[in-house]
DNA sequence: GTCTATAGCTAGATAGAC
DNA sequence: GTCTATCTAGCTATAGAC
């Protein structure tokens, strides 16, 4: 058992920055490997089912990372509401760079992705809408304004990203991110 | 001079369809022809530049066609503006065959698409937001008001069809339509 | 576990017949 | 204007040395 030259954890966050920017179709075994400093065949022992492996486990990733730094903080009924609503847009914060970086969940949705990783993050985006209703329910809302406002969450935290981008501008990111909390606390 | 076997908006149609399912990189040469009903080589003639060329054809298109299906039609000062904004918005349903069909502009500003189509995305983006805020000052909104509206429809437009095609449901995307009329006739 | 080397294929792009 | 045939480069994936 020869050790690993890159860990987990570093290799998929590296595998994840090539994805995002450059979408399933756009991102060659060749820049996977050079962005994450293994050789194409090492991914293949890592992988073994190639790209497709690769997506699924960046997938993977991203979905633990969000249940642990945004639905978990959420739930957290030990802080008061405000605060866990403040964790958890600082970390939606960073996993966007403030609005500089794609997200992944929408990179891997387009073309060839969709088919392949819809039942993955189909699973991501049910598991922030439940997160957010649930803190909805917690400070009060009907459960139908819960979930409308956890959807409106949704829809605004990809929409401002998109809009971001195709305007080379970040601030309807950031915006956004404000605006969230006065849907909550307004 | 031979005929034409396509016509050109016939043929840009087509195009369209096939980049904003696969996205640029995913859209191969062989499936833009099939698509499209011409060989590789005879849209080497009508597109010289290639597919970077079939892109930017494509998305002046998208601009010209919103410019007259969006645009005009929300500026247009003989009509009540809320009957414009009805038609404006069922044109923008129809676009997005009520949220079934993905985002052309979203989906060819993924990876080298975003550096390629920077300036057309951003323009087609522009139109939208201009022709919205112009709506809103219309109808009495101060400038502010009327500005921040207008980047609430583009972003609630976008992430409704992100989240519409990952929960693989249309109605975040056919409500959002409703709720914009409400941003407007409360 | 990671590497170099390479197989087999499909991509984007072009030449030239009609 | 459209086609078939073909070029080269880059792709995914694998074999085998270390």
């Amino acid at each position: 058992m020869r050790p690993q030259k890159v860990e987990d954890q570093e290799l998929l966050t590296a595998l994840m920055a090539v994805l995002r920017t450059k979408g399933y179709a756009g991102a060659s075994l060749n820049e996977l490997a050079s962005g994450s400093g293994l050789q194409k065949a090492s991914l293949y022992y890592r992988y073994p089912g190639g790209k497709q492996d690769i997506g699924k486990a960046v997938l993977s990733f991203v979905s633990e990372w969000l249940k642990m730094n945004v639905q978990d903080v959420l739930m957290n009924k030990n802080k008061p509401a405000d605060d866990r609503l403040n964790v958890a847009l600082k970390n939606i914060d960073e996993l966007y760079h403030g609005g500089k970086k794609a997200c992944i969940l929408r990179a891997l949705s387009i073309g060839e992705g969709l088919h392949l990783f819809a039942e993955e993050i189909g699973l991501s985006m049910d598991l922030l809408l439940k997160a957010f209703t649930e803190l909805g329910l917690d400070i009060g809302m009907d459960p139908y304004k819960a979930k409308e406002t956890a959807m409106q969450v949704l829809i605004s935290i990809q929409g401002s990203l998109v809009v971001a981008r195709t305007l080379d501008d970040t601030s309807p990111f950031t915006n956004t991110l404000v605006r969230i909390r006065k849907m909550y606390y307004p």
